[in-house]
DNA sequence: AGCCTCTATTTGTCTTGGACAAATAGAAGT
DNA sequence: ACTTCTATTTGTCCAAGACAAATAGAGGCT
């Protein structure tokens, strides 16, 4: 009986939990946010719990993709949907680069209404053709870009950006497996590990990072995402580690980042290097400490390991 | 000069955001302890914030495992510290099943003292040699649910468990497309969406899952971990999905999860299938909305695939 | 133009003590 | 062993106030 489409389709209703998971917003900004700007306001159950219905989601998820872009709340807050959406689409292509965006715009068509199978076929054979190192830097880190970019202006939806990260990754890994099954022997120093901080939420940077140094031939110790600092420092020692390679991507604040790398280097003994990539090592190099070195493609990779080997005998 | 060995070292002290990310406690918990049960007692800044040192995280880290195996707050917030070490060393023992343990703390010693490359090789192995099927159920997935208990007991640090997330990740990604790789043609109904609920913490169930629905034949669209419950209504739509199957873990609380799948069942089409797997689907049995399908092995995922297909023509 | 410095405003997060329902333990009865 | 009931425990929410960190905008400098 509840299964009928004739269900009175109870309005539904979130708590303030609820939002902060679905939102991102935490629980003391959303009641702030009440009491200066107006909005949101939440319904009330028996006890003054706050209540939320759809339609204030859906404005509280605008508003964090448009303060995610650089937007001030008190700007954006007190507007209403249709402002909210019209100011996301301007901003996001505002935000992204003019050039080269056709081409990806195709791979953004076919992620939307091809077959997952021949994504992942056509990803496959891009890779083939321009091998790995050249389709990571022309195509795939630009593609994940986009796609972020698209999800903000509400053109991808969910699912769709995971099935992306999703089908990369296998292919990704895929191909990391066949570079380590052609050269069985080659396990040359340094020996690098390789991770991101905790509150890193982009994982595919890090698996482009692998495959460069899988193209460098040294030995690699893949420890996924999010390792906190301290099991970074505790493996250096257990694995007797040469370098540390971090993945950090653009979402993250850049005062916060710069702290615990400056906590890291400081911690970390000096003869063990420590290199960030991603798409942060382009914009926050200026507030790095020393002794952190940027590599951002496969030519920075390769020569930082050639010098690092020619330095070690 | 900031990095010679004679620094001072300053005492490190954490804000009460910190520690709520590093334990898992909530801010509002802590705070409440500190009433009730007078710990933790953090000392304050100039501005009456508080600041936890060493000690004080340590104690908080303890107790959240003992609450996890659980414990109660009450009993065991008040205890110092090798009263709470003692307590997690008879808790864990107590948790594990006693029977094929010896088997399994060969793989965590290799684990733990053996080199990366030689752990993945040793995995590699066995599963040829076993095959896949048999290799996941009679060691990887009692090996995953041992790894989580020595790491509540604190036996194994963080990063190798990191480790053995990443290395068995490779593993079974490769194993899964080498299986595609054998059959390239062979891709018959049903269409099956394989994912995990937000909360999910651990996604190697779901690669496990992948495994047998791999082995299976059946059509797979992998979307990845913790994708919301109308993200996967969206994406069963868009997919024209037969079977969604979730994978769900035992660390899950049982009223939320009951709750969440009595949702989505009535959500979804009638016609479409809801199986679970993994840990949880052991336990929390019992509680299930009708219409939602256990499937914990290769056999009754090979038996629910060919029920399906028989009574779809 | 680009880049630093200074000031005024904005904004997120922390504080306190009280309140209450959801979760759980333990006893009693099938 | 499995319910049912009651008493206790326990996490989360609310309110309004406070304050430092982050940012914008103006002005001066190279």
């Amino acid at each position: 009986m509840n299964q009928t489409a004739a269900r009175p389709q109870a309005p539904i209703l979130w708590d303030i939990a609820e939002i902060e998971r679905d939102t991102g917003l935490g629980k003391d900004t959303l009641r702030v946010w009440e009491r200066r700007y107006g909005f949101p306001t939440p319904l009330r159950d028996t006890r003054g719990d706050r209540l939320y219905d759809p339609p204030q989601l859906e404005r509280l998820l605008r508003i964090k993709r448009l303060l995610d872009l650089g937007h001030r709340p008190g700007k954006i807050v007190p507007l209403a949907l249709p402002a909210l959406d019209q100011l996301l689409q301007t901003s996001c292509q505002a935000a992204g680069p003019p050039d080269a965006a056709a081409a990806l715009d195709d791979w953004l068509e076919r992620l939307k209404h091809g077959k997952p199978a021949e994504l992942r076929a056509a990803l496959q054979q891009e890779l083939q053709q321009l091998g790995l190192s050249r389709a990571i830097e022309q195509l795939l880190a630009p593609l994940g870009q986009r796609i972020g970019q698209a999800w903000l202006a509400d053109q991808l939806s969910i699912h769709q950006e995971h099935l992306f990260t999703e089908t990369l990754q296998s292919v990704l890994r895929e191909a990391i497996n066949r570079l380590d099954a052609s050269h069985p022997e080659l396990s040359q120093p340094p020996r690098v590990l390789l991770t991101t901080l905790p509150q890193e939420q982009h994982q595919l940077g890090l698996l482009m990072a692998e495959c460069y140094f899988a193209l460098g031939r040294c030995e690699r110790i893949a420890l996924g995402p999010r390792l906190p600092a301290s099991e970074i420092l505790a493996a250096v020692g257990h694995f007797r580690i040469d370098i540390v390679a971090l993945s950090i991507s653009l979402h993250a604040s850049t005062r916060e980042i710069a702290e615990q790398l400056a906590l890291l280097r400081a911690q970390l003994p000096p003869e063990i290097e420590l290199w960030i990539g991603g798409g942060w090592a382009g914009i926050g190099k200026r507030h790095l400490p020393g002794g952190v070195q940027c590599v951002v493609n496969d030519e920075q990779v390769s020569t930082g390991l050639a010098r690092w080997r020619a330095a070690h005998g």
